[in-house]
DNA sequence: CTTAGGCGTTTCACTGAGTGGAACGATCAG
DNA sequence: CTGATCGTTCCACTCAGTGAAACGCCTAAG
């Protein structure tokens, strides 16, 4: 374990999760493997500095997370950008609409429209494995070789039965989404969802992020869907761009 | 200064914000008063935690920062719960229906639902002086003596013409609010644009939240537009307590 | 072309910021 | 009552972090 200040109180921010919210000390210390007057003296010093909080007994992220979280760049350029849009998308197709961008082997949600069709949903800053989500392998498709080798040397796990786990599968899917100008995501990330997604290039011909139509399988029509998402995928780049 | 290294962390992160998303080690160092060697080692070392990422020859605010701040309590449930009913008292009032914390003597935005009617607008994330808006004078009408007191001693600098700024006359606005159950903002904290807020209360009576609906003055209705926002933070606070 | 200024980056002798084992009091469950 | 666990505090110790100085590169101005 790397024993910098920043690298544990790193440690100990992404100790907080959506099921674990508040944290005493001792669990803190249990889950980041510091000593317990270690963790007990930077949870204090986070919190004067507000980027924990104290909350009944235990601490809590902060206010100033959220204040950041809101300013950096992918969230406050490009998902502001792309929200009324997606907003129109989720209008005309009744789908949940996700706008993901690429972090190392794994998509992000960086902003999310439309209701959820499962308890366990999708949420705004979660991530997912790239090769086993619609977004992910537009993403991938249009990526250089060194995104694509990562995710492959990282190892391709099941998310579901239909998630693609070979080498040969998922670059014989990549082909075919260059080729379709679109991709899907057919149960393989969540069993009973698919998607048809699109990639949203920026202003320099790069690859910048995925949009997609999300919803349970036999209301996503790839055929009736696909234009639409497209379409809206080069609205939101135009708009990026121009901004 | 405080010279701890999540002191100096901190500050560093704070550096950024909308006018600057990008800024190299110089500017950093300045921004901070860090001697540039001290701000290049850090800067470098919360790139590598992810917290900022490189962006051509500066640094920005990174993803990490932007997964976190999503699983911040305060956005991650009460916004959350209360955006489609934010969603709903926009499409009745095609207001920009504001939801905001009091954190200090500043509110703190914590969801925006609704068209921005000026260039310059209130941004998810961003701050203002809880006494010259809305929002913030009907948390603190439902606040105990010390949030009120510590608006007080802060000062009450005028944003506007019309901003309130002796204390007489916040009080007397925050009792007025307490008697009408509703609060506004004329022209207080931007001129031209006014709102007319209702406190959101928690499971346990205390005032949590504030919602407006705002807009430029002239169709800001409070007589018409008063039940509805009061009924939409009781919609509110009776989902916030029930989640 | 030359010079000056500013940038990002690196080095290393120095020291005090940060450490963690140990102890303590409070609480809870058996 | 006993044992386990929690959050909190103390303090001798040491090495993580520091910042002045230097360097090469780039740009703008004269």
């Amino acid at each position: 374990m790397d024993d910098s200040v920043i690298a544990r109180a790193v440690s100990i921010v992404r100790t907080f999760d959506a099921r674990h919210q508040v944290l005493g000390v001792s669990e803190v210390a249990r889950r980041t493997n510091l000593p317990k007057a270690t963790a007990h003296r930077m949870l204090r010093e986070l919190a004067v500095h507000r980027v924990l909080e104290r909350s009944g007994s235990g601490y809590r992220l902060g206010l100033l997370l959220f204040e950041v979280g809101a300013l950096v760049p992918v969230h406050h350029t490009i998902a502001a950008t792309a929200r009324p849009v997606m907003t129109d998308l989720r209008d005309t197709t009744r789908g949940r609409i996700h706008l993901a961008v690429l972090d190392g082997t794994e998509v992000v949600y960086v902003e999310i429209v439309g209701e959820a069709h499962t308890p366990i949903a999708s949420r705004v800053g979660g991530r997912l494995p790239a090769h086993a989500t619609g977004v992910g392998k537009v993403i991938l498709a249009h990526s250089g070789p060194a995104a694509i080798e990562s995710v492959i040397a990282t190892g391709l796990p099941r998310i579901t039965a239909r998630t693609l786990h070979t080498p040969g599968a998922l670059m014989r899917e990549l082909e075919a989404i260059r080729s379709d100008g679109q991709g899907y995501d057919r149960e393989e990330s969540h069993v009973g969802i698919s998607c048809v997604a699109a990639p949203i290039f920026g202003a320099d011909g790069n690859v910048l992020a995925g949009l997609s139509i999300t919803g349970p399988t036999r209301m996503i029509d790839p055929d009736r869907m696909g234009l639409a998402v497209r379409t809206a995928a080069r609205t939101i780049g135009r708009q990026v761009a121009g901004s």
